[in-house]
DNA sequence: TATTGGCACTCAGGTAGGTTGAGTGCTAAT
DNA sequence: ATTAGCACTCAACCTACCTGAGTGCCAATA
């Protein structure tokens, strides 16, 4: 029922509408997209859309925006992605070569991608997966206190200080080190459970207690949730878009800064075409999220993804140019942490 | 010349006019201040202070608002700060009872501290300062990749990941941690490059491009400025204040996503007053920080702080309160990290 | 049946003029 | 040194008006 014409003018009045940030209307459109038609013509698609609830006008007198449904129908109907530029891919190529520390990697990319989108870029960091053991250390960093250092065969690394209270007996701590690696290394992450689960009775009453608390410590690494982290980058990108969320954004630098609603939204969010999940304006049910949108691509591997990268932005956005960058991301860190 | 008169009349400008960000005017000063004089007489006074250059008319028929100096001025007289409520200082010992890693120490302090003043709150990541070399560890994560970690005796770790490129024996790595440990163990960090220069030549020519890249790889753990880092919390509190910013909070938030700027500021800043130092409005140099005001404190131990934590936000602040806050995060801080 | 030209209508945004009131600076008297 | 009094200023606000981009509808056309 809606004319091929008409999906053009949608998807014209979202191209301009996102490079000028004014209402579009029917003369301009002809102007600028020259459709063998008059505006009177375009007028009639623009109601057809309007019924459809794809656009809207402001007011009476006013040209018109297209809402959230509209966006949608527009990236669902988007035959291609904008590609990166040979300077962009460049600048991929650069951190990849350079990359070393997990930490180092996530955050270029997050302020590579922020750079990229001119939106709020974010990288969740990756959960241990179906990733094995390689070894787990126990280094002693004070007389009482113990790092608990988990390594897995994805080049990741997980540590986390343990306060025995009582005073670690070195070369205990040595022969644990290695029962534990006899035990475990090699293991699947989430058989960890399992296989320590009887671990410390084998030990003497008084040492029964610090092991029961170094086991516990490794096993609160290995839950992958307990770890989720999220780093963002190009928060001051939404100050200049402030306009297209009515010149209020509070609520969204709350929202960013209350990392775990973000983190809820987007492990909730599922893999979309190209790879690239996106929730336009109201589509996500976030409070004070309603006129941004956000787009997610889990990164890892193909078949199950460690973690999520994407951004998020005015529903104003360059949705194609967006979920490129946030696809070639994607790849990119699948390549870099999976090698 | 400037009688004690005016000198209460610009403290009840600067407290007025942080309350109700209203140019304040002669008027509402008797009202809410109750002088024993007239709004004539006031008005002299407000002449004067507006020749010293302390406060200033937006316009002409509009009341007074303190300059910068008049801040300064405010600030330099201040005798005493407010003190952090029962709640306050209770939401402080919970913090202080749970803290087990820096990272979290450091996270949750920056997240208190712009909570409890409303601002921008920063703290920087501590030096190594005249710490000591517990110990050295060195893992391996992977064939070619190993951890080299450096423990030092102020609960602080730190560590890297190093690529060798070549296999990595693993009875040697044993050997050279062995042998590491022997020779730096104990030792000052500033002492740590001398004590290693000729480290290398001991060891068979085969090994000895490994042992650089290990040796290289501590110092520049050593080398405290290459860590330098800084946590972020509260920026939304930027985006309330935008009023106070000219609307326009954009340099702002560039300010601030350019760690490096305000790194290299706040490490200039000397301690001042109630050890708290502070730059209000163009005194600082800063391009975009022109109508800001930070403040910072050292903390780590009274002698030779390990680094700095304060707040950025806007000249109209309540400095008073923000001073007291930064002020007992710092001794806060200090003291969970000197312990 | 789809398209078009024509026309009356709407309304945000800009411009111009008028009013108000908080606040000032100055002066002469205390 | 302080004060009352007064003329003056000007941002903020309101009102009225105009303009132009844009619409919806209708009758004519291909």
């Amino acid at each position: 029922m809606i004319s091929e014409r008409s999906f053009e003018v949608l998807r014209a009045i979202v191209q301009d509408y996102v490079s000028t940030k004014e209402p579009v209307g029917s003369k301009s459109l002809i102007e600028r997209h020259g459709f063998g038609v008059s505006s009177a013509t375009i007028r009639n698609d623009m109601s057809i859309l309007e019924e459809e609830g794809l656009i809207h006008a402001p007011h009476t007198s006013a040209g018109r925006v297209p809402t959230d449904s509209g966006y949608r129908v527009f990236v669902d109907r988007l035959s291609e992605l904008k590609q990166l530029s040979f300077a962009e891919k460049q600048a991929m190529e650069t951190l990849l070569d350079s990359s070393v520390d997990l930490d180092e990697v996530l955050g270029r990319s997050v302020r590579l991608l922020s750079q990229l989108t001119n939106q709020v870029a974010m990288v969740q960091y990756p959960t241990l997966g179906k990733a094995k053991v390689r070894s787990v250390e126990l280094v002693a960093v004070s007389d009482t206190r113990v790092m608990v250092m988990l390594v897995s065969d994805n080049n990741r690394i997980q540590q986390h200080v343990l306060d025995a209270v009582v005073t670690v007996n070195l070369s205990f701590l040595s022969l644990l080190r290695g029962t534990l690696n006899e035990l475990i290394a090699g293991a699947a992450l989430s058989d960890v459970a399992k296989l320590t689960e009887n671990f410390a009775d084998a030990f003497a009453p008084n040492q029964r207690t610090f092991v029961s608390l170094v086991i516990s410590n490794l096993l609160d690494q290995v839950d992958a949730n307990r770890q989720d982290k999220l780093v963002l980058a190009g928060t001051a990108n939404l100050a200049r878009s402030e306009g297209d969320f009515g010149g209020n954004i509070t609520p969204l630098l709350d929202a960013i800064e209350e990392q775990v609603v973000l983190l809820r939204l987007i492990s909730e969010m599922e893999a979309d075409q190209y790879g690239v999940s996106l929730l336009i304006g109201s589509e996500n049910s976030v409070a004070g999220l309603s006129q941004a949108s956000v787009m997610v691509s889990g990164y890892g591997s193909a078949e199950e993804p460690l973690a999520k990268v994407g951004l998020l932005g005015p529903t104003r956005m360059d949705y194609s140019t967006n979920i490129g960058a946030v696809r070639a991301i994607a790849l990119y860190l699948s390549k870099s942490l999976g090698a």
